[in-house]
DNA sequence: TCTGGGGTCCTAGGACCC
DNA sequence: TCTGGGGTCCTAGGACCC
């Protein structure tokens, strides 16, 4: 199967709907204003080689590179250039199409030649939309999804069994999908530092570490193994939810009893526009400096506001008084309709 | 003035039951 | 005086991804 990415995919739009910022350092984040607290999204190739890249506060940015140009997000624009983009990969003769993002998505074709079934795919991308995008070729999923990286920008990389140790042995865990810094550390800890050495690693050992699902899972994932089929059943949400950091902190309760609200009310928009009944919800705490907490609760199958909010006043009753508040999040988890997830690929976990 | 917002899945530990 | 074992459900988070 392949998987599609396309490259800078938030800034190339921008740069599309703004042709004189081409060749420029461009930053999309927030709302555009360096002086807020928020994070880059995505920055052009020629804002990342003064090393800046997503997820860095964009104030920190913004002092890398002090001639940059600053965008605000624009989620409309960019939900419509990736409609457009996975039109056309559903367009390819024979292709299964499941969406993992904006800007990603794995196509499961059979065909004798898939470096150029890859390219024509490019090119239809190109022509529709003039996006570039780089293509992974994978006897996996896992495999397909590595090798997009090898093949950035503009190209397409083939990764498989044969040539996974080759590719892939020496490099560190980090780089696997699904093994972040926290993960990778425990397993530095138990002498695995390379990809090789966890495709030979015990079994045993790992499960003993992180769990009977995940222990085998990062076993798998040493070896690149795991599932090939993409999956294009409809995405259904198992839940909802909305978060605001607040650009001064919270500190009065009545500026914490019309936040909850607020976020209450949005999260209710979304839940209702779904039309499932709400049967959990999450408050997510994070207190000035850098301290979250949630409190969860299940409740009986209703999204009556007045229900939810009362359970929602149950949980912020829970949260540490006198401590300012930087953000504050709502998460309303929904009852999933019958078999929605039958033979549906999870994205992480029990591959 | 470091650190968004929207998601997914997994685990540990306690409560409770038989 | 010592403290089973199996099971389920709930809470509180942990980790990761785009």
């Amino acid at each position: 199967m392949l998987h599609v990415d396309l490259d800078q995919f938030i800034a190339a739009v921008e740069v599309l709907r703004h042709p004189e910022l081409a060749g420029k350092p461009v930053i999309v984040g927030g709302r555009g204003d360096p002086t807020e607290r928020a994070v880059v999204s995505t920055a052009s190739y020629e804002a990342r080689e003064y090393g800046v890249g997503s997820g860095m506060p964009l104030r920190i940015a913004a002092r890398k590179v002090p001639d940059a140009v600053i965008l605000p997000v624009d989620a409309p624009a960019y939900n419509a250039a990736s409609n457009e983009v996975m039109a056309t990969l559903r367009a390819q003769p024979g292709a299964v199409v499941q969406v993992l993002g904006w800007d990603e998505a794995f196509v499961g074709v059979t065909t004798d030649d898939p470096e150029a079934y890859a390219r024509n795919a490019q090119l239809a991308v190109l022509e529709r939309t003039a996006l570039h995008c780089s293509v992974g070729i994978g006897d996996t999923l896992v495999r397909a999804k590595i090798a997009t990286g090898f093949g950035k920008p503009r190209g397409v990389f083939r990764l498989t069994a044969a040539n996974w140790l080759d590719v892939m042995g020496d490099r560190p865990t980090i780089d696997l999908w699904g093994v972040g810094t926290k993960v990778s550390r425990r397993l530095a800890e138990h002498g695995i530092l390379t990809v090789a050495q966890l495709a030979a690693a015990d079994e045993s050992g790992l499960v003993a570490e992180f769990g009977p699902k995940m222990g085998l899972w990062f076993a798998q994932l040493g070896r690149g193994d795991g599932a090939s089929v993409v999956d294009d059943t409809p995405w259904v949400a198992r839940g909802h939810s909305r978060e605001t950091t607040y650009q001064q902190d919270l500190t009065e309760p009545a500026q914490v009893d019309d936040a909850v609200r607020t976020l209450v009310d949005q999260v209710l928009g979304d839940v209702s526009a779904e039309g499932r009944p709400v049967i959990g919800l999450t408050l997510k705490v994070r207190y000035a400096p850098f301290f979250t907490k949630i409190f969860t609760k299940k409740i009986p199958a209703t999204f009556d506001r007045e229900a939810v909010l009362a359970k929602t006043f149950e949980l912020v009753a829970k949260m540490e008084p006198d401590r300012p508040i930087r953000l504050l999040g709502v998460r309303a988890e929904m009852s999933m309709p019958d078999d929605a997830r039958e033979g549906h690929t999870p994205t992480r976990g029990g591959w």
